[in-house]
This record gives C-alpha cells, structure tokens and sequence, in this order.
RNA sequence: GCGGGGGUUGCCGAGCCAGGUCAAAGGCGGUGGACUCAAGAUCCACUCCCGUAGGGGUUCGCCGGUUCGAAUCCGGCCCCCCGCACCA
C-alpha cells in the first residue's frame, strides 16, 4: 500500500476543500495555537513533535464537536536571520554550507540552490524562503491549520500590532528607561547576542559583576577588581602584572589606575572617561597604597598570574582564603632574585595571611588546600581547583569572624551583597563588568561588556501587575498540572526585563525608533492577531490604517465604530466583523509548546494578556510537551542528527511518525526517536491497516453471540476509557487502549471464532473505530472512512455518543475466567511436560461457593470465624487460607455451564478431549477446587 | 546555590499520585521453532533462578521505618539529568 500517496491525496483535497478554515458560527469553539517557529532554517523532527501533538489536540476537539481554529505564522523578528544574512555577505564559509544544506532540503538543482542562497544577503529572503517552505512542511505532516490566517513578524501590519502593545503597557507606565550592561563588540560598534558569539551557542557568555575596590595611591586610586568584596579585611598587598600596561584614567573627578585594556572597557561602561597616561606595571611594583577598610599600607608585589585582560587588571591579595595569592606569595619569597629586579627584598614578602573566615576543618584554608595537593607553583593548573574547593566551602559554611567589623559572625551565603553594598556607601567601591570568559564574534572581534546608558525595559515588578498574572494562572488549567505551581514562581521571579535592542528585525520603538523591540516582547499576545489576520489581508487593509484606535475597539471595545471608521478609513461593516470575529475566537483556550518556554515567552504571553485584556480574554490552558531526542541523543545540527521534518513524509511516513509521536511517550516525557522501535511500530501500524483492508467489503454482523458480544464490551469499554484519557491529555495511554490493546482483543477473538466472523465483526465497529484514531492517524482514517461508503469528511466528524448498552461486565468476567482456566492447563502441560489425551475438569463443590460468597467483603481478620459460622470444619480453615493466599476476585459465575457450552471451543484451543466433573479423580485433584479456580488433572 | 525531574529485571522504558491481583506492560536485543532451496521479511514460543502439575525462591539506587502486606507511603544517604533570563 502506497501511504506516501493516500497521505497526500488527502493533503490535497483538505487544502483544496478548505475544510481546516473555520468561521464563525453558533456552536461552541475551541482556540488552540502552537507558538510559531522561528524561521532562521528548516524545521526538524524534534520540532515536528510540539507542533503534532497541537495538532492531536485539534483534530480531537473537533471530533468533540467543538469548532476548532488552528493558526500559524512565522517568527522573523530578532537578531538571528540578521546575523545570518551578514555572515553570507561575508561569505562565511561555515554558514553558506549550513544553509546550502538547508535549501537543498527542497531544491535538486545545485544551481537553483546557490542562486537562493546567495539571495540570502536579504535578510527578507531567509524570511521569507523558509516561511514558505515551512507551510509546505506542516501542510505535509498532515496539520489541520486555517493558512488564510498567517502572517510573519517583520510586516507592517504585524509591527502596528506590536507597537500598539507597547502602547498599551506604556500607558501602564511599565516601560522603563535605565541603565544596562550587555555583551559588545567595538569594533562592529554593536551589541553582540548569542548567535554573534563564535562558540556561543556552545559556551555561553554571562555578564560578571565585579567589585572594584578603590586603594589609595598618589594622586588617585588603584582599582582592584573581586567577586568576593568580602575578602577585602583580609587584604595584605596588591598584586600587579609587571609586564602589563597600567594606565592613568580620569572617572569624572577621580583618578584611577587600571590596566590598559580595563580603561579600554571602561570607557564603554561609564561616561566621562579619560585616559590620561600609560606606564609599565613594574613601575608600581614595591610602592604601597591604603587599603580602604582600616588604611593600612600595603605593598604592591609583582604577579605574572594576573591577567590585564581580565576586569581591572589589578588584583588585592588575600592569602588566608586564595590559593592563587598564598602560592603567589610563597613563590616570591623562595626568589630573591626575582625580587631584586624591583628592588625589593625577602623581607618585604614575609607577609603573614589575615585569616577572616573561620571554616570547619581548616586553619589557614588557602595554606591548608595548597598543601593537601601539593600544589607546585602559581603556575600549578591545579590552582583553579583549589580555589573552586575552598570558594565552595567557604561560601556554604563558612562564617565572617572578628576581623570584619559589623559583618562577623554573618554566614558567607548570607552577606553576598553586603559588603559591596556598604563599600559602595563609602564611596570606595564601584562596579566594573567582565565577560565570564574571552569571546570574539564570528568575525574574530573582541567581545567586552559595554553599559548602555538608555536601555529600554519592561517593568514586572509592580505588585498590580504580578497580581494580575498569579489570577490568571489560578484560573488556568496546566498540563503536566506541576507547571501550574512553576508558572507562579517564574511569575515571582519577573523583575525587569530589557526590551529593545539596536538591531535586528522586527518593530521600531515607538518612543525612539533608533531601537527595535526585541523578539520575545513582540510576540506576547499575538494571538489575537490571528483572529483578524484573513480580513486585513481580504480587505487589503493598509498598515498605516492599523492606528491606536484600530485596535481599541477591535480588541477592547473602546469607543464607536463610526469614529474608528473615520479615523482608519476602513468600512464600519468590516471593523464590526473583525470585532467580532475576536470576540468569538477569544480567548486563547489551549496554549500547546514544549517547556523550554516556560521561564520567557510563556511567563509573558501570561503577564501581558493580564495586563492588557479584560478577564473574560485570558488564556485557559497551558499544556507542554517534552522534547524529542534520537537514538538517546540530542537533536542538533552540530552533532549531525538532524531529520528535517520534510522528510518524514518518503521516509517513514506521516500517520507513522505521527502515531510514534503519540504512543513512544507520556506527553510530558521525552520521546526517543529510534530506527528499531519506529520499524516495529510500522509492522503493528501494517498489521492494523490489514484488519480494515479485510473488513471493507464484509457483511456487518446482525446477531450477536456470547464471543461477539465480548469483543463489543472490550471495544466499547475502551472507547469509553479513551475519550477520557484524549480528554485529559493522555494521549498515549488512549492510543495504545485502542490501538493495540484492542488489537490483541481482537486476535483473541479471532482465535476462538475464526478470521471469516472476525473480519464481519470488525465491520460493525469500523465508523468508530476511525473516528476516535483519526485525530492520530489523520490520513489513513480518511481513506477508510471513505473506503467504507461514507462522502463526509472523518476530519470534520463528530464521535457519536457512546454505546454503554454493549458494555457487559459478566462476559467479560466469564471470558476472563475461561482464559485462566486454559493458561492454568497449558501452563501444567508445559511444567509437567504431558502429552495430554484427556483433560478433566473439576470445579469447586458448592460450599465452597457459598462460604466465598459470604466472606468476600469481610475484613482479612475476620474471614474465619465468619467461614466457620457457615460451615464447622476443619477442611473449611483450608480452604479459606488457600483462598486468601490465591488473591481470586469474587465474580459470580455459574461455572458448569460455562465450560459445558464451551467446551468445544476450549478442546480445539487445546488439543484434548476435556471431562467435567467426572467421578474419575485418580490423584484425588478434586478436593483442591476452588471458586474461580477450578482443579485438573491431565492424563 | 535556587527550582524541577529521575535512578525498575541485558538495553530503552511503563508502573509508582489512589500500597496487595507485580517477577513487574510494551518495545529492542537474545534463544528456539514455523515458513523458505537459502537468506531476509513475517509469524509463534521462551527470555531473573529452581521445578515432570497450575508451585517455590530472590529482585525494582542504598539504609532504616510504617503496614498483615511496599517498586509503590515516610525518614536519611548516594548518584544522575535539566533550567536559572534579556537569547530565540
């Protein structure tokens, strides 16, 4: 059978009937999205995943006969598709390969692949090359997506929406100006993300806060830089790389004295910064300054360990507590010579550590660990080690003792800031930033921290507003429901948030358009967009129409429509069906994405819907699931496993990667996409299509037996059970229910009543059967929903109420029992290795069914006196402790007539004639009967 | 550190929230068989140990506890994974 081509037909003809464009109507609705993906490639398998179960999801509301609106657009917006555009102007090797690679995807003709990537110095190209081929894809996984509907986030109308929202929380007066630290690079005169990074993907860069500790020296300061302020009451020198370049800074009134490089960097990080002169750091060697706590004089001591490149390249010295100064220390006082070339002498290096942090399990901590690992030198590797054990240490246990003034007896963990905070107060400290490690841009540019004196941010903090979104989230429905409780804690979190940047795509600031706002503050409540999209697009409805008051009334109701109309120039009919349009789509009902989102766009999509829409308009559901991995590893390019999601289609086919989707894991489990598993799937998937393929021509049963009325009760059942698990998002427990627990339920029957009545039988169930996996396995479905006679499509079908009247609980209960009985039988011919001829049957005598009867609700402890009330024997007390031992379940069975009617049926499963009840009991078997489990004896 | 998740029989992974019917689903791998000239595919059986009568024994990271009874509940310990923002 030709999946490949059965999945597209129907592709075809749902495109072409237009079936997935819902409007609106009279009948309850259903609004669920999938955040749209980001089009800086191809999408894969991995991705495929969320936006599969999105599509489950749909597909299962309206077989509950919800009007289902499904949308999608494209993210463009940011600095990624920029970054890639310059780096092909560049002609960067690395990524013209990338994206040759990624074009080829869909293109055979190298020709026309160079041709579209070297059209990718258009960062609209990109854009819009992917988001095409990206519709193609989803339209070939088989997704019931309204396409009228989508837009990308560079367009005009898009950017009016956005800039209207930011209106909108400006008016709130959460929209802030204030100072800022980000990564930048000067020679490209820009601020650097994650994707400018060489490696930053890989190795990520933060931010580091140092403290800059002022020492006084001459006519200024030496800045010393630490991210522990706390150590500065153990001070005893300064070290300073004699090789290094230090340099003479005015800072507004002051004078610092700092590594070339640092006032390099400074001068990013403050204004009013002027280099004045540079001299060679031996030129400070054996000088002192005043440490700024008690202003003692302190020596500064040469260290060829300390970087010039790293923060102020001047470093304090506290050998108590690092290993770095104290080995330092030790090395110079071993190297006289090396001291005579600043003129100094052993004895200005007899400097005895300021022990400042008492910690279990040491005295002289820095001293201690340096000789526990025999530490060589200051150029031992294992320094950083050392320092990493002590840092741990020290800042779980240790405490701040006498020496440190108003701080002893305060736990390291506690005083964090402190120390920082009050040096500050002083005037003697400031903040110097530093890369965590030395990066370039993919140019090879250097990358510093710069401070931008105007940053734009969201403001969070206000309690009205963290209000607002812990109501929302109350009233919101999780699924995994954990994240309910995470979802109040991120929400805890949200403080400020920068919210513009100087480049990328996407919209310009409203109040400076010399910044554009940033990727994930635009696509907050975008949602709503969707609701309007087709008509701005069918009207041919212009941007600069979209004003303010556009979208007041559309979205909020605010004013009239005839001023509106005025004002925009757009009909009142057509603004009236735009208002409406949203009012019935509103709100968004389920939010489907993976968790990755949880902690950004997730925590905004909340905060700005509270803040913006009336409560009526918030979001109702959440529901997340887990990412996909391959072969146990992780999806990336960089690891070479990618599967682009336009090739599930020849190469496993879409109903399978779909099922796999949905049965390989719990929604909110991680799903392991693997070769061997996906080609056992595809023979269960073949073995089922097999039993409809054998069913379409078959005569529907008219008259049921005892064996078809039990099928009836196991499908029914189950169907039962799964609307209930599809409903409550376990989507695997109900495929696998009716999927392949009802196959096996099936091949059971079709072992005591033969392949002909099976393939009639499975023709009564068929409709519903379709329907509850066609949400699933959409394609396959249709074909035989239509196969089967029916015009309508499976896809627009409502699953009819379920049949209760078919579901018995005593043939089950009997099956059940006859299937015990025959595994007990095989299971002795098995042990005892017989070859039987005959097979007797004994049940239990009828005392024994009584006094079962009698005890079946009565407490463990109470069985027996109960028992013996019935029946006063000894023979009693064994057979009650044997019936506890064996854990049978009361049902009532009347067992002689069961066997009796099937007994030809158990006999051609057996092999062997079958005797019940017979006098002939030579190895007296009888006696061990029990109800529900009856003896045998095999001959 | 803070927050979240997890350690199950050769492997992957259910089950544990609502303790017994759990030697513990399912798949993969392995073994044997059917089919075939043969291989593959497919199908069937077995796959913790012992057992010629439906049975018994030892298991669910480690150590304790609660209980008639624990993979499942409680306490402690060891180990592993993920997120911690201005980045989509």
């Amino acid at each position: 059978m030709d999946f490949a081509a059965i999945e597209r037909k129907w592709q075809r003809k749902w495109q072409e009937d237009r079936i997935f464009e819902p409007r609106v109507e009279n009948k309850k609705k259903f609004f669920i999205t999938v955040p749209y993906p980001y089009m800086s490639g191809s999408l894969h398998i991995g991705h495929g995943r969320t936006f599969t179960m999105g599509d489950i999801i749909a597909r299962f509301k309206r077989l509950q006969g919800y009007n289902v609106l499904f949308p999608m657009a494209f993210h463009v917006t940011g600095t990624p598709v920029l970054a890639i555009a310059d780096a092909i102007k560049a002609g960067d090797e690395k990524v013209i390969n990338l994206y040759k690679e990624y074009v080829r995807i869909y293109e055979d003709d190298e020709n026309r692949v160079e041709e579209i990537v070297s059209s990718f110095v258009e960062p609209e190209n990109i854009a819009r090359y992917f988001a095409q081929k990206t519709q193609q894809d989803f339209i070939g996984m088989g997704y019931s997506i309204d396409w009228r509907r989508k837009f990308h986030t560079a367009e005009p109308i898009y950017n009016k929406f956005v800039e209207w929202q930011f209106k909108k929380l400006y008016d709130k007066g959460v929209i802030k100006k204030g100072k800022y630290p980000i990564t930048y690079s000067i020679e490209d005169g820009n601020p650097v993300g994650e994707d400018d990074i060489e490696d930053g993907d890989i190795n990520k860069v933060s931010i580091m806060e140092f403290t800059a500790i002022k020492f006084q020296f001459e006519d200024g300061y030496l800045v010393a830089a630490t991210l522990r302020p706390e150590t500065i009451f153990g001070v005893t020198n300064l070290w300073l790389n004699p090789n290094a370049t230090y340099c003479k800074v005015k800072v507004r009134d002051e004078i610092w004295y700092i590594s070339k490089e640092a006032a390099e960097k400074l001068k990013y990080q403050k204004e009013d910064i002027s280099v004045e002169e540079c001299i060679l750091g031996e030129r400070f060697i054996g000088k002192y300054v005043k440490e700024p706590v008690e202003g003692r004089e302190i020596p500064i001591l040469p260290a060829e360990f300390v970087d010039p490149d790293n923060a102020t390249g001047v470093v304090y010295s506290v050998p108590a507590h690092a290993p770095y100064d104290y080995q330092a220390l030790v090395d110079l006082q071993k190297n006289e010579e090396y001291l005579k070339r600043f003129g100094l002498s052993k004895n200005d290096v007899e400097i005895e550590p300021i022990k400042i942090i008492d910690i279990k399990g040491y005295d002289m901590p820095a001293r201690d660990i340096c000789e526990k690992m025999g530490i060589k030198g200051q150029n031992d590797s294992r320094l950083e080690e050392a320092t990493q054990i002590i840092y741990k240490d020290e800042f779980y246990s240790g405490i701040l003792n006498e020496r440190c003034k108003q701080f002893a007896g305060i736990k390291i963990n506690e005083i964090k800031d402190e120390v920082k905070n009050w040096l500050k107060s002083l005037g003697k400290a400031d903040v110097f930033y530093e890369t965590s490690r030395k990066a370039v841009t993919r140019n090879g540019h250097k990358v510093i921290v710069a401070v931008l004196q105007e940053q734009w941010f969201i403001d969070y903090t206000p309690s009205w507003w963290k209000e607002l979104g812990h109501k929302l989230v109350d009233n919101m429905v999780f699924y995994p429901s954990k994240y309910k409780g995470i979802m109040h804690g991120i929400i805890d979190w949200l403080e400020k948030r920068p919210c513009a940047r100087k480049r990328g795509l996407g919209t310009r600031f409203p109040w400076n358009k010399e910044w554009i706002i940033e990727s994930l503050s635009d696509s907050t409540i975008y949602m709503a967009m969707y609701t309007i999209a087709h008509i701005i697009r069918r009207e041919g409805i212009k941007a600069e129409q979209l004003k303010e008051e556009f979208f007041d009334y559309v979205f909020l109701g605010k004013s009239e429509v005839s001023e509106v109309a005025k004002l925009t120039g757009i009909k009142e009919d057509v603004i009236e069906e735009m208002r409406t349009e949203f009012s019935y789509w509103y709100p968004n009902d389920e939010r489907h994405t993976a968790p990755p989102h949880l902690s950004n766009h997730l925590a905004f999509f909340i905060m700005h819907h509270a803040a913006i829409f009336p409560e009526e308009y918030w979001p109702r559901a959440i529901t997340l699931n887990g990412l996909m991995i391959r072969e146990g590893a992780k999806i990336s390019k960089s690891k070479g496993n990618v599967i682009p999601l336009a090739h599930v289609a020849d190469k496993y086919g879409v109903d399978l990667f779909r099922l796999y989707c949905a049965v390989n894991a719990d929604l909110d489990s991680v799903v392991d996409w693997r070769e061997s598993e996906i080609a056992s799937l595809r023979r269960r998937f073949v073995q089922f299509v097999n039993i409809l393929e054998e069913s379409v021509d078959a005569e529907p049963l008219k008259e049921y037996d005892w064996y078809d009325k039990w099928l009836l009760s196991k499908f029914y059942r189950r169907l039962k059970e799964s609307v209930v698990l599809f409903d409550t998002f376990r989507i695997r427990d109900a495929m696998i229910n009716m999927l392949f627990h009802f196959m096996n339920d099936v091949k059971e029957y079709e072992k005591f009543v033969g392949v002909e009545r099976r393939k009639r039988i499975i023709r009564n169930v068929m409709d519903e059967w379709l329907l509850i996996l066609s949400p699933v396995i959409p394609h396959i479905c249709e074909e035989y929903w239509h196969k089967i006679g029916h015009n309508t499509y499976i896809s627009l079908e409502n699953l009819p109420e379920i049949k209760e009247e078919y579901i018995n609980e005593e043939i089950e209960a009997e099956k059940d029992y006859l299937d015990s009985v025959i595994s007990d039988i095989e299971e002795i011919i098995k042990i005892a290795k017989i070859q039987p001829h005959k097979i007797y049957i004994y049940t239990a005598e009828p005392w024994k069914g009584d006094i079962f009867r009698a005890i079946k609700d009565v407490s463990p402890k109470e069985v027996i006196k109960e028992a013996m009330k019935i029946r006063k024997d000894k023979s009693t007390v064994d057979f009650v402790k044997k019936l506890l031992k064996e854990k049978i379940k009361f049902v009532e069975i009347d067992e002689n007539a069961l066997l009796e009617r099937e007994k030809q049926k158990i006999e051609n499963i057996l092999g062997a004639p079958i005797i019940i009840n017979s006098d002939y009991d030579p190895k007296n078997k009888r006696k061990f009967a029990l109800p529900l489990k009856p003896a045998i004896y095999i001959e």
